[in-house]
DNA sequence: GTCTATACGACGATAGAC
DNA sequence: GTCTATCGTCGTATAGAC
């Protein structure tokens, strides 16, 4: 192990490059233009070196969710033990920049196992984190978590902020100002009303 | 024209067929998989035919999209006029079938031009005729469309609908039965209660 | 650890026979 | 309308030099 950095140089190595490669790949022209070929050019190396750090492409494929996925959960755990968890909730699934991979990888999914079983765990400990900071809201609110399981409360509020991405992100915006604007009042009714906007 | 058929044989020409392939492959192995070759010989015809009804590949996938839309739209518009619009919304974007292929649009629609256009145009289309009946239903209900706006109304149980599809697709569950719970629960409370389940 | 070189199949697309 | 044949490119993956 070398000396640590001082300035994060976010390891810089051959093989971070091409994940941040892959990863940009996709979100720009979908995973079928990830090819090992063009990866390498987009990370400043040649081809075969692809294949000295990953066996295959689905393994490299597996690494850009799996660190994608470690960096969002080391976000979301710090957000949610904020003092606002529910508005909080809203509006990390509310971040653009990460609906164009989340598809790309959904996609991916349906068709590859390795990548089903790592998008399954990761999804399942982000509802885990997500519905442990709602829980602590309700309770704080004195809602009935009979009548409201957080659970499904933090479901609705997370599907409904990336629906209205990924929707956005191919240019349907139908009924996007009327839905924010309820579910902002929803959001009042649960979490206390806020001056921003 | 020729005479109208008896049984429906769906148009069995080979353009028709090469669509219904285009969209199995698509469905099962996702549009990477959908090349000429592939599509050509599940059809049961060669390559170069695909070419001789399709000017490029993309043209063929528009024209899956687009079929695809047409038929599920028609769909649509009979079963929202039935007596319980909000639970038979519900109820279509609940459908399994349909999910695999709209992963599959929506992340092509991500990087080509001309399926985000007909994904567009589809998908308001589909907004329109289901807020249209989400109007109704909650005008009989009795319902404040202030505080509850049809559009926003339809937009939540559709897409809460599919996130479940979409997640189940990909092997998770978690929380799906208290959200599906917590949705009857509302939808009761907007459309009266019913017998079944 | 990174490279050159190469195998070989599959890709989109076209030309032209029937 | 459907076929055979072919073009040039690009795909994954490997062997082996440095």
């Amino acid at each position: 192990m070398p000396v640590s950095p001082k300035t994060k140089p976010a390891d810089s190595s051959a093989r971070q490059r091409l994940i941040e490669a892959t990863a940009k790949v996709m979100r720009e022209e979908g995973y079928a233009a990830a090819t090992s070929r063009r990866v390498a050019t987009e990370a400043g190396v040649k081809q075969a070196l692809v294949y000295y750090y990953f066996p295959t492409m689905d393994d490299l494929y597996v690494e850009v969710l799996r660190s994608g996925a470690e960096a969002s959960l080391a976000n979301m755990r710090a957000a949610l033990t904020d003092n606002d968890p529910l508005r909080t909730l809203w509006l990390i699934n509310s971040d653009l920049r990460m609906t164009g991979l989340n598809t790309e990888f959904m996609a991916l999914a349906n068709h590859r196992k390795a990548i089903r079983a790592e998008l399954k765990a990761y999804a399942e400990r982000v509802r885990d984190i997500e519905t442990a900071a709602v829980t602590v809201a309700l309770r704080t609110a004195g809602v009935d978590v009979e009548e409201y399981p957080p659970v499904a409360v933090s479901m609705i509020i997370a599907q409904i902020a990336r629906s209205l991405c990924n929707e956005s992100a191919v240019g349907v915006t139908l009924g996007h100002e009327e839905l924010r604007a309820f579910m902002k009042r929803q959001l009042d009714l649960f979490a206390g009303p806020t001056s921003d906007d």
